[in-house]
DNA sequence: ATGACGGTGTGGCACCGA
């Protein structure tokens, strides 16, 4: 069994990628962050094609999340309960697999862009609202993996110049310890529960050759709940698509689950 | 301090992302 997160940065440009990578790596469920498109855009029948069922939550432009499973969704969930957003950002679905439900909650953190800024100010309050409603979530599904673009890197190693981004945006101690938040919830970091190479990033600057010269970020992210935990098998970035003509800026991330 | 690159909408650029 195999999830992965991946954000596309527009599914109108880059669909054929996804098609393409889904063909040489068939995932169990894949989670799409910024679509930038309308649920009535959305490629349902060239993914079904494919085999995969979605759950989808677009808007036009900016923002957008999809999950693309195998196996059969739902209790489809849009958005933060009980929080007031006008920006599709979580969509949240139960997988009925066959060694029972698994649910995925998948989630396009708010950028915030500086802090200090009303933005950051929004997305303080969004990671607070993910928090609560995440604690409720754990306590309803106990198989649950929380994945998608986090906009955070947790640690120093999960940047490519941690001195000298210290306290910009992604980088914060604010955005950091909302993030432990998260682990204190019993989630883990399914990349770190194994050995990884030095400078490993999900997110290079499309500007001033960021991928060529690995100046990247680690943003994109796959938590693990304790009933997951030990079934986690691996974890891995895969870079091979940021080499595509036309990249999104992120690589997808996967975790194998024995 | 700024812009660099890319997507979108829509208008001949501005805005946003990270």
């Amino acid at each position: 069994m195999q999830i992965a997160t991946w954000n596309i940065n527009s599914l109108t440009v880059r669909l054929p990628q996804v098609l393409d990578w889904l063909a040489a790596h068939p995932v169990d469920a894949l989670c799409l962050q910024e679509l930038k498109l309308t649920d009535d855009k959305f490629p349902h029948a060239a993914l079904e094609e494919a085999g995969y069922h979605a759950a989808v939550f677009g808007q036009k432009t900016y923002n957008g999340v999809a999950i693309l499973s195998r196996f059969p969704l739902s209790e489809v969930v849009k958005n933060i309960p009980g929080f007031e957003d006008e920006q599709a950002r979580v969509i949240a679905a139960t997988l009925a697999t066959p060694t029972g439900p698994l649910r995925l909650v998948n989630t396009y953190f708010v950028n915030g862009q500086e802090p200090g800024s009303e933005k950051f100010a929004y997305k303080l309050r969004w990671l607070q609202a993910l928090h609560d409603w995440l604690r409720s979530e754990l306590a309803a599904h106990p198989r649950l993996a929380l994945l998608g673009d986090f906009n955070v890197a947790p640690e120093d190693r999960d940047s490519y110049d941690p001195e000298g981004l210290r306290g910009s945006i992604h980088h914060t101690p604010e955005e950091r310890a909302h993030f432990q938040a998260l682990l204190d919830l019993g989630l883990s970091d399914a990349f770190r529960l194994f050995e990884q190479a030095d400078k490993s990033f999900s997110w290079w600057d499309y500007r001033m050759l960021g991928f060529q010269k690995n100046r990247g970020l680690r943003i994109d992210h796959i938590l693990v709940s304790e009933a997951l935990r030990g079934q986690v098998t691996a974890c891995s970035v895969d870079r091979a698509p940021r080499k595509n003509k036309q990249p999104s800026d992120h690589a997808p991330v996967v975790a194998t689950l024995g």
